[in-house]
DNA sequence: AGGGGTGGTCACCGCAACGTAACCGCCTAC
DNA sequence: GTAGGCGGTTACGTTGCGGTGACCACCCCT
């Protein structure tokens, strides 16, 4: 009765994969990448682009992605305002591939998820056993 | 001083896309998808391979997976112990790309991710002004 | 009719992520 | 000196996801 588990990949929950299912970061953290893809940007204008959210979390989700090596802080060039950009490092470069490919997927199939969402809450909504009529 | 903001990709919170980042969905469904790629397996199979998932959990990510296509539930074949089958649908294999590419990331960068966050934790211990010893 | 295997549901809980809002230090301009 | 922008930090509240454990209905076997 040893069954078929053995023949099924495994997932130790020890194993550095399991932290890097798809699930990159945090919620912003895919919008942010994408915001940086074609040059260094401030945090203020990141913050407006990515409104509505919180100076806080914006703040975090780069301290968090600085950790990571996916982003670099640094001054901004030629301006003495105290300000500072943020840079996509080479590996942050490398998730924009990812995403991509998350993107068209998305691009593709979505319509048919919300659809079979739609199809199966009208489903639950009237169900086959209490006709409404 | 309409500044650069207007360039950049917006992301309209109604927008769809923003459901679909690249957070395929709960903590297990890219697991699951996984464990369904080459055929249909029982919830007891699923539940015992994916350990240490509850059955709650379990049920909820299939019932969500059902509800977005990803996942048909049908009667296991040739059994009548009133078991049941999850089978990935045509749209859950579609994720398996995706997935793959991933994984693939994770293999080529996991580790340099890693080590970014070693070191910069390493530096965050013994900040420079002040030193151990 | 009792026990064991299926495949669940339900009530409750804890934690981490997210959001809100106040405050802060730095610099510039007036 | 004070107002305003920039780039945060902190305290606090809330929410939702995931986890735990009890319970349940169905079917089969004995």
């Amino acid at each position: 009765m040893t069954e078929t588990v053995a023949a099924l990949p495994t997932f130790d929950p020890a194993c550095p994969m399991s932290a890097f299912p798809i699930q990159i970061g945090g919620k912003w953290t895919v919008m942010i990448v994408l915001c940086l893809d074609d040059g260094p940007r401030r945090f203020g204008v990141l913050r407006r682009h990515l409104r509505p959210i919180s100076t806080k979390v914006l703040a975090e989700t780069l301290t968090a992605m600085g950790r990571d090596g996916l982003v670099r802080r640094c001054p901004v060039e030629g301006a003495d305002d105290g300000g500072v950009e943020y840079e996509l490092t080479p590996l942050g470069r490398t998730l924009l591939t990812v995403i991509e490919q998350a993107r068209e997927w998305a691009r593709n199939h979505a319509g048919d998820l919300l659809r079979a969402r739609a199809t199966y809450d009208e489903a639950v909504a009237a169900p086959p056993h209490a006709p409404s009529a």
